[in-house]
DNA sequence: CCCGAAAATTTCAAACTTGAAATTGTTTTG
DNA sequence: CAAAACAATTTCAAGTTTGAAATTTTCGGG
């Protein structure tokens, strides 16, 4: 059934949607022409440097959201590039550990610090207040 | 710099981003188990039913912040599918319209009925305040 | 101990996405 | 008018993303 406040809702999403991609349209053009990195690199390495003693392939997909394929073929070319690190678990060989190379951890700490300040300016007119309402019930949409 | 505030926002962004891929995720995965398409391929046909009369590529592309490449690469699957129609222009030999077929109208509506019930049931924790509130925050962001 | 279920990761094909370059067409301007 | 600037779309290579299948390993119950 299609009733108005489930067109609200509707609307509501959809608005969510457009300021999402558009945040992200602009930090991926931040990170590209700034840093001449990406934003999958960058969530990687943001997830590694959250959990600095590392993670395993399951974990790291879990907490970008996205699958274990696609965690792998990023994690490929960061290792690639020196910026990340396999380590296979002494325990289970089915586990692997991925950690941010020393490397890593400098391009990030580089990356994190224009990140941040970018952030702050797309987001820059919204209040104290505004902050607080919008963390919370942004808290509550994730609970469900 | 990286002042208190500047975190808070960061802190909300990251958790806006969760939600949001959170939503997209499930959204997705409704598309696919129950009429076995895509989210980019939804979002293209929601586009052109708005405008039911037809967009140029052009503004399809800014409809849905996508580049223009991608939109001609899932209007053509869409096109080869028969669920969408081009149609160059009288008037400027340089440009296209897109439309919605009338299969892909009837199939459209059918998705939408079942997108729109998705949306409400992951948004049905919202009450009414939380959504007023929500929507104005968001506004505001996009007018950013 | 053995076997089937479950778990962690990778591989793979197909689709999506980007940004730049190429193509084609229109408009402006010297 | 001719040339340059501009505009709309497509093409292209590279990277991202998904979901399913394959691989390897662990674990639990008979």
């Amino acid at each position: 059934m299609s009733d108005a406040l489930s067109k609200r809702r509707l609307k509501m999403w959809i608005r969510l949607l457009g300021v999402t991609r558009a945040a992200e349209g602009e930090l991926r053009e931040f990170l590209r022409v700034q840093h001449g990195t990406t934003l999958p690199r960058f969530d990687v390495m943001a997830a590694l440097y959250r959990r600095r003693e590392g993670v395993t392939m399951s974990e790291l997909s879990r907490m970008l959201l996205v699958s274990n394929g696609n965690a792998t073929t990023v994690v490929d070319r960061l290792e690639a590039d020196g910026l990340v690190r396999r380590t296979p678990s002494e325990t289970d060989r089915r586990t692997v550990f991925v950690a941010l190379t020393a490397e890593g951890l400098v391009q990030f700490e580089r990356l994190a610090e224009g990140h941040e300040a970018e952030v702050a300016r797309m987001f820059g007119g919204l209040s104290d207040a505004d902050l607080e309402a919008l963390t919370d019930i942004l808290k509550r949409m994730g609970a469900a």
